[in-house]
DNA sequence: GTAGATGCAAAGTATTTGCGACAAG
DNA sequence: CTTGTCGCAAATACTTTGCATCTAC
């Protein structure tokens, strides 16, 4: 298995406080796509005084350090997931909120050529889906 | 060449008003991706009254009625462009913030198969690719 | 004439920041 | 010790909204 976050954190030489640890656990444990407030939500129910500024400032600290990603998906806030090796993107389910992750090696071949053919090197990519679900003949 | 922004507004029975005429002609003539801000600068030259309120407004109302397109890309404000038939994703240079408009079409049929593997429909999508320039030998 | 649009200022969200108190290395 | 972090509340940035007035159809 991969890292822990507290790992990532001593690794890249970011400070552990009581409450970076608790967000990192919190992060850890969802397998969801929480926004901040959701974190602050969950985070509040281990250490009632954590405070949102804090929770914001951490989820910005991990981002910057690699540990989160931060997902912009429509009409929303932001929502963070946590960082591991294996690339993913997003199938989001527009009647339910569900969210599906999914790889495909192809697109991200093409992806690149795409940024080659415009003389570009690519450094990131956004790519998300939003569908809805097929009925099967049986419902 | 395909319709104007009024003509869309008249086939979809939304009301011409000054401001949003104005509103239209400014998105028509723009080659960029405004943010309500950079439009309601540029509305401002043409018309000093229109307030950004209605600049709001008018392009959620476009948005609606399938006129314009909203972006939310990195690190920002929501970002508008002029709706044409002809589908387009985006490379964006992450040094100038210069934006380059592209189509795949390859990458557009893989995913649907993607969506269609876990049984969903595609209803919209987003992909941004996030480049830097390469240099060439000569410069 | 009437339903809907506008301008203004006030209210909402989401997020960031200044500051004094406090804790990690 | 010293530098960076925390909690709090105030500030900011973007966007929406209530209301009285005005305008397109």
């Amino acid at each position: 298995m991969s890292e822990t976050i507290e790992e990532k954190c001593l690794s890249k030489g970011v400070k552990l406080t009581d409450q970076r640890r608790i967000i990192a656990k919190v992060m850890s444990d969802s397998t969801d796509h929480p926004d901040v407030d959701d974190l602050y939500q969950r985070v509040s129910k281990i250490d009632p005084k954590i405070s949102i500024a804090t929770v914001y400032r951490t989820v910005k600290l991990f981002e910057e350090s690699g540990i989160l990603t931060k997902h912009e998906f429509k009409g929303g806030k932001a929502r963070y997931e946590e960082l591991n090796e294996g690339h993913h993107d997003h199938l989001i389910d527009v009647k339910t909120g569900e969210i599906i992750e999914f790889v495909d090696e192809e697109i991200e071949k093409l992806q690149k050529k795409v940024a080659d053919k415009y003389g570009y090197k690519l450094v990131d990519h956004k790519l998300e889906l939003y569908g809805v679900k097929v009925k099967s003949k049986d419902e």
